[in-house]
DNA sequence: CGTTCTCTTGACTCATCTCAAATCTGGTGG
DNA sequence: CCACCAGATTTGAGATGAGTCAAGAGAACG
């Protein structure tokens, strides 16, 4: 794994993408100073990873674009994502030492990291950082919970059909769309990185993907491009209530 | 299902068994006697159901004693269960409306549950409430993924010995002992439960605890009584990382 | 244009599910 | 105290969805 060291820029606050949705998001224009003073733009390759399980917690910060993943793996190499970091994500813990997941950039990812030790001591001084880091805790929790209902009680093509409604309607939140009838998008996951985050190999990812393609619900350009012509049909396939259960 | 109304009751924090380790944990003097002024005990019989997935929240509170689980259910009707709560553990989402789980009492559970409005304000005005529920929360994300680990890449039998080794754990902690050779519990779960939280079904949670029977891993004492004459066998069943991997 | 990696497809195996029946357990009323 | 019942659990036999192993087809890259 060619690990090569992080590329560091800078940025300034108020023009940051994810200035309303990360940690900083409750921050007045003295809080985001203080943040603005510790902190250090990083950038990191496709593949690199950031953090490793077990080792020392180094980072601690915000995903400014691309996409991380959070992994474990058991002692045979069996590996499970478990986590998806996409922009405005927090990565690390603050106030403890160890992060028990691999980190590992799926696509070319940008953080802003914080000083570490600089960032708990204003978690005790300002409410506001606190705050929405439990806001933000509790939608990762809420979407670790759908994920165990996927991993545990989904077939296969109810977990791909599953996924390709979740990058689609993210990206199209990115983009300020709705998603709808012919959506088109990129997978931002390699298959066997699809394969870690569904609980299933490589190859049954394939062909499940293929399954869908010759039934018509999704259609392929190349291999990573994917375009939805029945939005309802794929959601259909994904297994989730249709009537639209806990509209969220 | 016979829905038997809660029994109130009424019990002072200061000799709550709970009291070091729930919400109210970090609360001084003062806020304890805030919330004190909130709270009422209701105690729900085993197969009740606390909230329904959807309905508009009603509780929040602590478990105090039992244990409930949140599940969620596929229009189908397949099921995964998607949270243990045990006594401190903390139910419902402040400033929210919908809880999106089924939450049912898996024994006799008693809850202390707080005034919604009242305790929402009272987290607005101090921090000690919003900071211990984060580092629950942090707790139960951590927890959310081990199980990810566990839905996504164990075998069946894999899934039972693991299941075994965390209620015999929290069993030992709640008695303050050590988990050792010959520890002995009672499973707080029926084998359907058992079959939701762990992704399977009934009859394959039979077969796999008889087969760590005949292997001579576990003994069982009836249907529901546990012994395990070699701690170190068991954890080895539970294909996680043998050497400790990560100390928590 | 090879080389190498990723992805797809095929053939076969096996773990888990499904359907069905037998057995056990705890509770109830006689 | 016992017989009986309903629900929970176990066990069996067969079906099947996903995994494994192996090979071939595409893409990406120098």
């Amino acid at each position: 794994m060619p690990q090569t060291a992080p590329t560091r820029t800078a940025q300034s606050c108020p023009q940051c993408p994810i200035r309303h949705s990360a940690v900083c998001s409750l921050c007045g224009p003295s809080e985001l100073a203080e943040l603005d003073a510790i902190k250090t733009y990083q950038t990191f390759q496709a593949g690199d990873v950031i953090a490793w399980a077990g080792e020392p917690q180094t980072i601690v910060g915000s995903v400014v674009s691309g996409v991380a993943t959070l992994s474990r793996t058991l002692a045979d190499g069996r590996r499970q994502m478990v986590g998806l970091l996409l922009p405005s994500d927090f990565i690390g813990r603050s106030r403890t030492q160890v992060a028990p997941y691999d980190v590992t950039a799926a696509t070319e990812v940008t953080l802003c990291t914080f000083r570490k030790r600089a960032f708990d001591e204003m978690l005790d001084r300002t409410m506001h950082i606190e705050r929405r880091l439990l806001q933000m805790t509790l939608d990762e929790l809420d979407a670790a919970r759908e994920w165990m209902l996927l991993l545990g009680r989904k077939t296969a093509r109810e977990k791909i059909a599953s996924l390709l409604v979740i990058v689609a309607r993210r990206d199209a939140a990115l983009h300020r769309r709705e998603v709808g009838n012919g959506v088109s998008f990129r997978l931002p996951l390699t298959r066997e990185a699809m394969a870690d985050y569904l609980g299933l190999t490589i190859e049954t990812v394939s062909r499940q993907i293929s399954a869908l393609r010759k039934a018509g619900v999704v259609e392929m350009h190349g291999t990573r491009d994917v375009t939805i012509p029945d939005f309802g049909r794929l959601l259909d396939e994904s297994g989730d209530d249709a009537d639209g259960g806990i509209v969220s």
